[in-house]
DNA sequence: ACGTTAAATGTAGTTTAGTTACAGTACGTA
DNA sequence: TACGTACTGTAACTAAACTACATTTAACGT
């Protein structure tokens, strides 16, 4: 683990003397990396063996060797945060804070996912006979997306982002078919029902979801990706941004099951592409 | 610069003795960060003096010094990089590539945007009588995304993913309307027309899309994003959610420009949805 | 409240590591 | 071949870190 979250963590565990090195050691890391023990001490105000017996307390051998450890804390650079948007942010830093919150989300939509329901999804995807995307809201623009990708396979593909079209596709679903269902919170009504539906029709129907929501209960299998809070209290940010990289991942695991000949099938449809654009100039 | 980069890249301006170092070094660096000088110096079959020349000939104060910068240079384990995934990945790693794949590519993103330019296209947007977003294919997406966000904002905002349509709709614009055009590429035709129509009836016209491009030259602000090349050859990946982040972007800027009581609308209607979805059991 | 004991902190001395100054060696050039 | 420069090593020195022990502080029981 990050020594310096170690610190930050183990604070209240410290003796009185240990509390003023970690403090001071906290509010200026990159200070104490280049400093001695000595010159620790006396910014702590404390003697250099309680700077010893701090780091030794800390797993490391002695004071060089907390230092290195340190620095490499730092280079880590506390990676990437989700940091809330301020009232009196400048263009600059609510653009920062924007990218490290949608960083510190992907991040954790990393470690949250579940390799092995993305793998049993991509199963089902291949063999199904006709694929939908059922999205509300922000949603609706991930199962846009999803169609997109999914178009360019050259397999029925459909994406409904109105209820109604949802509720009459679902009713006409059959065995083979997989229905993928997104939404980040899971309770939107409809969706819940369209869910429902579909899987009555003998549909397979993949969520893509919050474990344990009501629209989970629904589903045949659940691929929840954990996301940070997000930065606008009034907007879905970070949410629809780990879907889409699930998107892209249920994509790219299809493409790979259906091997390189298929892949030849995506550069036509590139290729296609091409008259409709202008030339790139060298 | 990474410090490990570095001796890897001077290693034919060090004389003989340094090389030894050098590649003692080189040949592993986790080992040598908690060694002594002493040790270094045997290991490489020099001296020690010889060893903290080394260290001062690369810009450190000295080996501990040179020890601390290593060490950060090894913690910081190539952040994310782009990497492409393989014929034979399993789920496990392509998904893992995605994911670093697409924050490596917001961490370009993030470093080329002007928020100079985001600054004075928030500033057009709120004083916009009318807002427009075309895109098509991927960037389509993009474009349902800003509508979706906007939509909450209350003011007139309409996205067309039909290019006929994007026609009409650029021919009827007019002086106090923006559009905002989203071509990852900016070489597709149709929207370089559409972005030029636009222009010719007064409105302003914005550019998502690469600095340079024929489409950024029929637009009055281009907002670029650099992006990594995409992961995958024949679908857009990383540029859409670069992109999706600068929406957000300036979402978040049209929001903080139009003050607390306008916040207060958002709450609003992210309340009106509360009766569309199940109630969230404690 | 007082004394006892254990934990925590500091002082001084020791050890180890790192650095500097200088001397010797190797190599290139005239 | 002789000279000079750049490189490397030896030995002395300095500074930093650590250890052992003394002192203080705090906690607990009587």
């Amino acid at each position: 683990m990050n020594i310096l979250e170690k610190i930050a963590n183990e604070l209240d565990t410290f003796s009185k003397s240990e509390r003023k090195v970690a403090e001071v050691i906290l509010a200026s890391p990159n200070t104490v990396i280049h400093a001695s023990i000595a010159a620790l001490a006396k910014q702590a105000n404390i003697s250099e063996p309680t700077v010893n017996r701090f780091c030794r307390r800390l797993d490391t051998k002695g004071y060089p060797d907390f230092k290195l450890h340190l620095a490499q804390s730092l280079a880590n650079g506390t990676p990437y945060v989700n940091r809330h948007v301020d009232e009196d942010d400048t263009a600059d830093e609510y653009t920062a804070k924007i990218f490290e919150s949608t960083m510190a989300s992907l991040e954790l939509a990393r470690k949250s996912l579940n390799t092995t329901t993305v793998n049993r999804s991509v199963d089902l995807l291949t063999q199904a006979n006709k694929i939908s995307f059922f999205g509300l809201g922000a949603s609706a623009v991930v199962a846009h997306d999803a169609q997109n990708k999914f178009f360019r396979f050259n397999v029925p593909v459909v994406y409904f982002d109105d209820v109604l079209m949802q509720r009459m596709s679902a009713i006409n679903s059959q065995q083979g078919d997989v229905v993928i269902v997104i939404s980040h919170t899971g309770r939107t009504k409809s969706l819940v029902e369209v869910a429902a539906l579909a899987k009555e029709n003998d549909a397979t129907v993949i969520g893509i979801t919050n474990e344990g929501s009501p629209l989970a209960k629904e589903c045949n299998i659940v691929l929840s990706v954990d996301v940070a809070e997000d930065t606008d209290l009034y907007m879905p940010m970070s949410s629809r941004i780990a879907q889409l990289a699930l998107i892209d991942i249920l994509a790219t695991g299809f493409t790979l099951r259906r091997g390189s000949k298929f892949r030849d099938n995506l550069k036509k449809v590139k290729d296609s592409l091409r008259s409709s654009r202008f030339e790139r100039k060298e």
